[in-house]
RNA sequence: GGCCCGUUCGUCUAGGGGUUAGGACGCCAGGUUUUCAUCCUGGUAACAGGGGUUCGAUUCCCCUACGGGCUACCA
């Protein structure tokens, strides 16, 4: 294999068939190419591959396309992006490859075979009965139905009478294959256990292997960055740019994604069984990262530090410093169990960092249609932190460190909305004591006379005037809590107090009063 | 089964012939807080096993075990 040069522009492509949603694992391949290109200053392309047309599903196009930009990784060239080596659909390019195969045919790299799939699928089970795997190769190619096999009148009788054929690449005997992985380095393999792959279908699609190698040619794609499921398929691909007399560019083979627990890698049902998701945005009945509350940064942080690592003890990265620090050589070889917990660590660091202003609009929907299903009567009307308010920005304030995802913010502050109706028993029996409602109603009327009702004026006239009284604190602030929160939770009360009103926290202290 | 790739705390990982084997997530404890959470501090916890090479191996080599991938006219 030639080396790239250094001059050249590096050009990376992220290849998906349009098969269904994105794995989480497919947009960490994507982020690693579009990490390696802007590293370089090179192009990242989009190549949608379809050359099976059994396996298309409408949409899954769009969804990949969505996927990238929701993600803040789009690319340079591909679908509806013309960069001067569209299209950018294998189904578009179908006219290109049959000439390409047919040198393969004429430099003896490739033959047309005939055989039934049923005839072939009898000889696989066989093999299998007897502890052994079918390989069509140069050890059995010659008793098979082949061009190989065939005299040349007989080969062309089949082709002129419309026979189906498929082409297959006629892999060499007794040669020692030497291949390069930027991740893994040299990998010695025996061509002799190698398959003659089908590179032209029946149906006149290219395989995944020639379509793969041709386009890669012909779009001058520098590094080809994909998923481990392809190494073993890197001694084909390596004789194929050999029997052109192509360049092969540099390859890195990425370690997989496997469950977080138990065997395997990363499947659709972990997500399902452990409640966490598995695809970038919803997809079916599948919630995504997206609708899950997850913020594009924290996905694009955690998915490149898994399997990759700077060297350095940082962990929170932008994407412009994952660009800036990243580097194939430093991608770990082995494969990296998911881990949900790290994701909301990572989702939660990155909310406290988002401005109170872009956190209160994103949190005012959410506020809004939980209301929905609230009885009138439990409703705080009046509070202008049903509004995208100065006062919604500060209870977005007090409560986001407790937060992993905008949606939580509903859950910590729901009482700021709706009143309590009933009261934690455990919490009340032990903090509403006999002399309390007393207690309650002198601060009542303190709270009636103040003259601003902000949390400092409030802290400040209730200390003076529990100093006075020689009382704790402590002995006020928890069923003052029950009063307003219905629980012994929440931040700090003079807070809340504020943020309530005068008018909802009398209400409150009143209607606890006549409860408790 | 065959071929290929891999193996450092539970997880993601740093490191690398002589280190108290470092960080992060999780978990536990203490502190802060009137509460809960956050936060801060601390703690728990790892070089798969066996052979070599070497004065010395977690680090280099080999074997075993285990894990993963591939083994389609799917990608």
């Amino acid at each position: 294999m030639k080396p790239i040069e250094m001059n050249q522009k590096v050009r990376v492509r992220f290849a998906p068939s349009p098969t269904g949603a994105l794995h989480i694992g497919g947009v960490r391949t994507a982020l690693y190419n579009y990490l390696f290109a802007k590293k370089h200053g090179g192009h990242f392309i989009l190549r949608i591959e379809d050359t099976d047309q059994n396996r298309y599903v409408e949409g899954a196009e769009n969804y990949i396309i969505d996927t990238l930009n929701w993600c803040g990784i789009p690319f340079d060239e591909g679908p509806g992006k013309e960069g001067g080596y569209g299209p950018y659909r294998q189904s578009e390019r179908k006219h290109i490859y049959a000439n390409y195969v047919q040198q393969l045919i004429e430099s003896d790299n490739a033959y047309y075979a005939f055989d039934l799939n049923e005839t072939l699928d009898t000889l696989r089970k066989d093999h299998e009965q007897k502890g052994k795997t079918f390989i069509y190769n140069w050890h059995n190619r010659d008793k098979l139905n082949n061009s190989l096999s065939l005299s040349p009148e007989e080969t062309n009788a089949k082709l002129n009478s419309g026979t189906a054929y498929v082409i297959r690449f006629k892999s060499p005997k007794n040669k020692k294959i030497l291949l390069h992985d930027i991740i893994r380095g040299t990998i010695e393999i025996d061509s002799n256990v190698l398959d003659d792959k089908v590179l032209y279908k029946s149906d006149g699609m290219p395989t995944y292997h020639l379509a793969n190698i041709v386009d890669d040619h012909l779009m001058e794609i520098t590094h080809v960055i994909r998923g481990e499921e392809w190494l073993p398929s890197l001694a084909l691909h390596q004789l194929l740019y050999d029997a052109f007399g192509w360049n092969s560019p540099q390859f890195a083979h990425l370690p997989l994604i496997m469950k977080p627990q138990g065997k395997g890698k990363l499947s659709k049902r972990d997500g399902e069984q452990l409640g966490f998701p598995v695809f970038p945005l919803s997809w079916g009945n599948s919630t995504g990262y997206r609708e899950a509350g997850y913020f594009p940064e924290a996905v694009i942080n955690f998915l490149g530090l898994l399997g990759w690592n700077p060297g350095t003890e940082q962990e929170i990265f932008t994407l412009n410093e994952l660009v800036e620090s990243f580097s194939l050589e430093r991608v770990q070889k082995s494969g990296a169990r998911f881990d949900p917990d790290k994701t909301k660590w990572y989702n939660h660091s990155y909310l406290q960092v988002k401005t109170d202003e872009e956190l209160a609009a994103l949190f005012h929907p959410i506020i809004l249609e939980h209301l929905q299903n609230t009885a009138p009567e439990e409703l705080v009307t009046n509070s202008d932190l049903l509004q995208p308010s100065l006062n919604l920005q500060k209870l977005v304030r007090i409560l986001k460190e407790r937060a992993n995802f905008v949606h939580d913010l509903w859950g910590l502050s729901k009482y700021f909305f709706v009143r309590p109706t009933a009261y934690d028993t455990k919490a009340a029996s032990k903090q509403w004591q006999q002399e309390t409602p007393q207690l309650m109603k002198n601060i009542l009327s303190i709270f009636e006379v103040m003259p601003i009702f902000s949390s400092e004026n409030i802290e400040k006239e209730l200390t003076k005037w529990l100093i006075a009284n020689n009382l704790s604190l402590g002995k006020v602030v928890p069923p003052l809590r029950l009063a307003l929160v219905g629980q012994l939770k929440g931040p700090d009360i003079f807070e809340i107090l504020e943020l309530l009103g005068r008018e909802e926290s009398i209400i409150r202290i009143q209607n606890a009063i006549k409860t408790l």
